[in-house]
RNA sequence: GCGGGAGUAGCUCAGUUGGUUAGAGCGCCUGGUUGUGGUCCAGGAGGUCGCGGGUUCGAGACCCGUUUCUCGCCCCA
């Protein structure tokens, strides 16, 4: 294969599609502000057992989806496939522990070595947020409206459904679990293949299997509630009154769960139907055990994270940038006074179109293709008066103005 | 990793049961307009038909392999 060619599940963002993902992740950090998360940034690369002894050691994104290699000084390093074990990282690393709750946004690209689909690369970006410090069901509610908050202001909030289930704490998680295996072990033998592998690696999985006849045995399976204590029934409940409050419009779903190990409690995904075989915007739930897996203080944290890609794909085309005003200078004496007033007028704040060769023609028709509001012409006739034509590039109206006024006279153009 | 569909110009696509020099629209360039963009008219550039092999007198078309995209499975944002 061509050598020019991108490596496969990767992608070039041109302009047009890097416009979506700047809307996407502008709005998110925005409105992640409003609700106090701060911007940070993590390596895109860590010692391979951030990863390996966070995510779960059966999960598909450990055993078979990370991009592992040996470096140059034999460390065993990892290009992240999420960030939320980074960020754990990081805040382990930094002695954060001092001023929690930390709430933290961020956006950067993740890899996995996966078949690709349409919204679904190898390298890909998520944008997410981690509240962490908070074991209060509030702060639960708290992501799932930031997140919320966020699809509403780009468009598709309306578009998505927040689908949501408690998975309970560590013990009704393991209690359940039990209870599953237990249950799916007596009609081991009728499972399809999938879920007789995920009888010993994650039976929870077996509840959202697609095959039709594990789809009968599952109906009759034990539900998650029955295996909760009281706390973890209370959390749940104060989780959902609150998104009432909020008029947050939720779908209980207790076939949702987790790939990922370090989840308990809530369990939730906004979800779409427009993007094919990927349900999936934006996901997350809380991650109370994380930080004690990797050794820390026990801490708790909940958070999501939200495909870009996924995201661009469905809000309408950004409007263009700025406002932008062509010059157009005829002749040589002409182009010398272009030259600088192009420098003048960028740093009086506009932004300039200057073409630095063609006739008069070609650059006017280059001012119309670059979308300008304006042309500055500037030949002869303009020289003489010390001066410019103003050309509006809508209406063809063409006024002149001095030098002096120009500034003044653009101030529209803005 | 598994199964289905596809790959022809920068983009969207046509190309008959295998037959001479592979087409259209859009976009791009030039001219009609020596100081005026969009509209119009005329002309032009641009293709190893994804790549490699095979069948055939002859392959864009048929066969095999491969690669990329795509749809689904697994899994996930």
């Amino acid at each position: 294969m061509s050598s020019l060619q991108p490596v496969r599940g990767t992608h070039d963002l041109l302009p047009e599609e890097m416009r979506r993902h700047r809307a996407v992740t502008d709005a998110a950090q925005s409105v992640s502000a409003q609700y106090g998360y701060e911007e940070i940034a993590t390596p895109i690369f860590e010692f391979t057992n951030v990863f390996s002894r966070t995510l779960g050691d059966t999960s598909d994104v450990v055993t078979k989806e990370m991009y592992t290699f040996e470096d140059k000084g034999g460390e065993m390093i990892t290009l992240r496939p999420e960030n939320t074990a980074s960020v754990m990282r990081a805040y382990l690393s930094n002695g954060l522990q001092q001023t929690l709750p930390c709430r933290f946004f961020y956006r950067g690209p993740m890899f996995r070595y996966e078949r690709p689909q349409k919204g679904r690369q190898r390298q890909f970006h998520q944008i997410g947020i981690e509240c962490i410090g908070i074991p209060a069901a509030e702060a639960d509610v708290e992501v799932i409206a930031t997140g919320a908050h966020i699809l509403k202001s780009l468009g598709i909030l309306d578009r998505t459904t927040l689908e949501i289930n408690s998975l309970g704490d560590t013990d009704s998680r393991n209690a359940y679990r039990d209870t599953l295996v237990e249950y799916f072990s007596k009609y081991e033998s009728s499972l399809s293949k999938d879920s007789k592998e995920r009888l010993t690696k994650n039976p929870m999985r077996i509840l959202d299997s697609k095959d039709e006849n594990d789809r009968k045995i599952v109906a009759d399976a034990p539900l998650m509630p029955d295996s909760m204590n009281a706390e973890s029934k209370g959390f749940f409940e104060t989780v959902l009154m609150r998104l009432d409050q909020l008029g947050i419009a939720y779908n209980l779903n207790t076939r949702l769960v987790r790939g990922l190990d370090y989840y308990c409690h809530t369990a939730f995904e906004f979800t779409t139907t427009e993007l094919g075989a990927q349900g999936a915007v934006m996901a997350g739930g809380r991650y109370d055990g994380l930080i004690t897996q990797m050794g820390g203080p026990a801490t708790p944290g909940v958070g999501w994270a939200a495909g870009v890609e996924r995201m661009s794909m469905m809000i309408d085309e950004p409007t263009a940038q700025a406002n932008s005003i062509a010059i157009v200078p005829i002749g040589d004496e002409a182009f010398d006074k272009a030259f600088s007033l192009a420098h003048q007028l960028r740093h009086a704040g506009f932004a300039i179109d200057f073409g630095v060769s063609g006739n008069m023609k070609k650059r006017m028709k280059r001012a119309d293709r670059v979308g300008a509001v304006a042309a500055l012409m500037i030949g002869e006739d303009e020289l003489a008066r010390d001066g410019v034509t103003i050309r509006d590039m809508e209406t063809g109206e063409q006024t002149e103005a001095s030098f002096a006024s120009l500034e003044s006279q653009l101030d529209r153009y803005r």
